[in-house]
RNA sequence: GCGGCGGUGGCGGAACGGUAGACGCGGGGCCCUCAAAAGGCCUUGCCCGAGAGGGCGUGUGGGUUCGACUCCCACCCGCCGCACCA
């Protein structure tokens, strides 16, 4: 016999060449004609379902990492599963290539951005090839392409036009090392950016903003209808933060304004003896004027507005704050209530004012402990009236009102709240967390926002019809707290397309995130020219099925996402409500249990583990080593394991196609009812049972454990079954790994059968073999397993217990004890409860 | 503090309420070889025992059950998200 060696290169590069060749993963839309459906069986049935399965667009900087290299993994298993299930399956590539890393390596080196993207691109497509990934390669694009931009300008005066764009002066987040602003969600906890881990300020400028804040409801609510990891869905709905309570008005009766507050507790509102407003609010300073404080007020809001978050946000500090020398008027009782400002109240959160009632709040206890004001209990649980406070819990109101004392304080909500609404003073109230997303940066490197600033029109819309409005070259990217674009004067200067007098253009860009919130809808119909997409491809292939990337997503791009589904709903140009159907988040890839770093030198690079074991090995280990929900980490050693795995399988097919003849699909020896045979056969069937319910779950960990067990029996069982049986076994090992190991797979199927493995329909097993005859009966005693005999499949429960009271162990332990009871539980075991 | 997810051999990890530790790594022994690499075979939770077998074992303590890694209650530890959110 011939001396086989798995050769990953050579076999890699040949299948790979096929695919390429053959385009074998582009599907036409059917709304565009060429109706290569391919549905299998059946042609007069219905047309074969879709499957849209879509990993998160690489952002294409440096090398794909071993990250990259899971998500793909896992979307390919998909992907493959899915059309070898029949389904036609959309599976597209692209490239988020616009922001600010590429801008700041054109700062470093001076190499145009644009230059740098397109080797980063280069190198992804590369290796992405280079992994054997089933992509349809037809509608690849980089964000950065006018012919996308174009787009995404487009959609922006889409929500410009319906109000959901909107240009305000906001205190905002400014990172100063990338001299640009920031959405909130881009600043950490520490209140450091997230990108460069600077200290956050705070600025007062002009910016862009969507209004997300009008789809808070339908963005919580909606996560009702898709199948995604609760944890998700969880912090999705944390960052909303949905509270119910009041709005309540607070009179200043010396400058006679009102002022709202909003609380979550309006039963406590007898309890309020002071009101603080934030540093930020704009009425602070106003109030405070020609007070005897308006001096210590100026220094202590300006104190306040310079802190870092990190050092404002720090619940543990003390209490600091000054009074405004004013009143409001509680308008639940008329008391004059003294005002404050102080730096634990927020001002991006309800209307920047508070009520406060120490009694039951644990800042605004501690606030008037430092400041010596009083404290009232309005709320006590009835067994214990004297209960310590600050007391957050729940009770009957005391000390408020005859009408309310006595209630407990669930009631109370509504019935005050009621009462407010009667009065005028007050009304219920849901607040939320989630603000508006500021989505203007003062970079170079980012869609431009098609907006003119015009002499006499004031603020005026690109039209349409002169989209996209291109990024010009530039040659000095260095930020400098304006947009580098400012600089292109000749760019900046335009007209208007009203008056046709001077106008200048906007020179923000937008964040990156508004070209990945609907890119998903661009792979629809990636080369259409006229339009973003053609209604009819969304109707096709939306929403996505299966929709794969990393859980630090959870927030940003994937409520984005959301929200630009939503708007584009309401503006009639998509029908659906929620992009990802179902969402599935991969863990981290570490090694030796830390995060990958290059400072730390312990980066794997999937380039070197494919260079020496080929892509079949990485993708399959990367599979194999845990479940791909959690993280795993990377092993030298695991991954030459699973490596042996596929030489052994490869070089075991290899030596029966040569030993078996002529290569055929035929589906076993047929004498394979019997003895070993028919043990490998039922261990076949086994395995597609088994690989089949896995994939469906997502293990592909115990799937890719499956067929190695399978291929460890082969292995056993080679020289005692017919070589018919042995490759009908081997064959169906190829066929199940193949969404994992797709070149080895294709290879070995091809070598056993002659038949191409991903033009077969995923195997079926049959359930007559999935039974056996008889089976490994546990007898047990008292719940201890004391022996196992053999047992027949259709013997009955009655001869069951015969056989387990026989066995010799458990005649050993029952031991002319008394039987109490015998548990039954056919197809596996018998216990016997002995006293 | 609130919410989510976890805790199983030396390691990564398997286990519809029914044989705990599949599969892989690592370890030990052997075969092949002049030798090594590669490959193959056997073995491998811990303790007692020559063996048959027995005892103990899934973070801790209780509970439900004929039977619990799995379900319930209380707690400990770790990771992730949010957090002065009114």
């Amino acid at each position: 016999m011939a001396e086989h060696r798995y050769n990953p290169q050579e076999i890699e590069a040949r299948w790979q060449e096929v695919w390429a060749r053959e385009r074998t993963w582009e599907v036409a839309n059917e709304s565009a004609g060429d109706g290569r459906g391919e549905a299998r069986e059946g042609e007069e049935g219905p047309p074969a379902p879709k499957s849209y399965v879509l990993e998160m667009l690489p952002y294409p900087s440096g090398e794909p990492h071993i990250g990259h290299l899971k998500t793909y993994s896992v979307g390919d298993a998909i992907a493959h599963f899915h059309r070898r299930l029949g389904r036609r399956v959309l599976h597209p590539m692209g490239y988020d290539s616009f922001g600010l890393p590429a801008e700041n390596h054109a700062i470093r080196t001076g190499v145009h951005p644009r230059v740098s993207i397109a080797e980063s691109i280069e190198s992804f497509r590369r290796q992405f090839h280079s992994w054997g990934i089933s992509i349809d390669w037809s509608r690849e694009f980089a964000t950065s392409e006018p012919s996308y931009y174009r787009w995404t300008q487009w959609i922006f005066l889409e929500l410009f036009r319906a109000g959901l764009a909107y240009r305000k002066e906001a205190a905002v987040k400014w990172c100063p090392k990338d001299q640009t602003v920031l959405a909130n969600e881009q600043v950490d906890a520490e209140g450091r950016c997230e990108r460069c881990g600077a200290l956050v300020e705070v600025r007062q400028l002009e910016q862009w903003f969507l209004r997300i804040t009008d789809y808070a409801e339908r963005l919580l609510s909606d996560l009702d209808l898709i199948e995604w990891p609760e944890h998700v869905k969880t912090m999705q709905r944390n960052w909303i933060g949905r509270s119910e309570g009041a709005e309540v008005y607070f009179r200043c009766e010396e400058l006679g304004i009102d002022y709202p507050v909003f609380t979550t507790r309006p039963d406590t509102l007898f309890g309020a003896t002071f009101f603080v407003m934030a540093p930020e609010h704009p009425d602070v300073l106003r109030l405070a004027q020609g007070t005897e404080h308006e001096q210590e007020v100026r220094e202590y809001v300006n104190r306040a507005l310079n802190e870092t978050n990190e050092e404002r946000g720090n619940a543990e500090k003390p209490k600091t704050g000054v009074p405004l020398g004013r009143t409001v008027t509680n308008p639940v009782n008329g008391e004059q209530l003294p005002m404050y400002v102080a730096d634990y109240v927020l001002m991006e959160y309800g209307t920047g004012a508070i009520m406060a009632v120490p009694a039951h709040d644990e800042r605004d206890y501690a606030f008037a402990r430092a400041f010596g004001l009083p404290i009232r209990r309005v709320i006590a649980p009835p067994d214990d009236p004297e209960v310590e406070l600050p007391y957050t819990g729940d009770g009957v109101i005391v000390g408020s009102h005859p009408d309310f004392d006595g209630m407990p304080n669930r009631e109370a909500i509504g019935a005050i709240v009621e009462w407010l609404d009667r009065e005028g003073k007050g009304h219920a109230s849901v607040n939320y967390r989630l603000r508006d997303w500021l989505i203007s940066r003062q970079r170079y490197w980012g869609t431009p926002i098609p907006i003119l600033y015009c002499e006499s029109c004031g603020m005026v819309p690109v039209p349409v019809e002169q989209l996209p409005v291109e990024l010009p070259d530039i040659d000095d990217y260095q930020p400098k707290g304006r947009s580098p674009l400012a600089a292109a004067e000749d760019w900046v200067m335009t007209t208007c397309p009203q008056c046709g007098g001077q106008a200048r253009r906007e020179t923000d860009t937008m964040d990156t995130f508004v070209d990945s919130s609907w890119y998903y809808l661009r792979y629809c119909d990636a080369r259409n020219e006229h339009a973003a997409w053609d209604p009819a491809a969304l109707r096709e292939w939306m929403p996505v099925d299966q929709y794969i990337g990393g859980v630090e997503h959870a927030i940003l791009h994937l409520m984005y996402a959301r929200f630009f589904t939503k708007a584009l709903a309401d503006l009639g140009h998509v029908s659906f409500q929620e992009p990802f159907q179902a969402l599935f988040t991969q863990g981290m890839v570490t090694k030796d249990g830390a995060k990958m770093s290059k400072s730390r030198g312990n980066v794997i690079s999937p380039a070197s583990i494919v260079e020496r074991l080929g892509a079949d090995t990485a993708r399959s280990y990367i599979l194999f080593v845990g479940p791909p929900d959690q993280d795993a980490d990377w092993s030298d050693e695991g991954v030459e394991g699973v490596h042996r795995f596929l030489s052994r399988l490869w070089r075991l097919a290899a030596d029966t196609a040569e030993r078996a003849g002529s290569p055929t699909a035929e589906p076993a020896a047929a004498g394979a009812g019997e003895g070993a045979d028919l043990e490998l056969l039922r261990k076949a069937h086994w395995a597609i049972d088994k690989v089949s319910a896995d994939l469906r779950r997502f293990a592909f960990n115990t799937a890719i454990a499956a067929v190695m067990e399978l291929l460890n029996e082969g292995s056993r069982l080679r020289d005692s079954v017919d070589v018919r049986t042995l490759r009908f076994a081997l064959a169906t090992a190829a066929s199940l790994l193949f969404p994992f190991a797709p070149h080895v797979s294709a290879d070995a199927y091809d070598l056993l059968t002659g038949e191409r493995v991903w033009e077969q329909p995923w195997p079926e097993a049959d359930e007559t073999l999935l039974e056996r005859d008889s089976y490994e009966l546990v007898c047990q005693v008292n719940g201890k397993v004391r022996d196992r005999v053999q047992a027949s499949a259709d013997a009955s429960p009655q001869a069951l217990k015969d056989l387990c009271r026989a066995a010799p162990n458990v005649r050993a332990h029952v031991d002319g004890r008394e039987i109490v009871r015998e548990v039954v539980v056919p197809g596996k075991l018998v216990n016997l409860v002995v006293r």
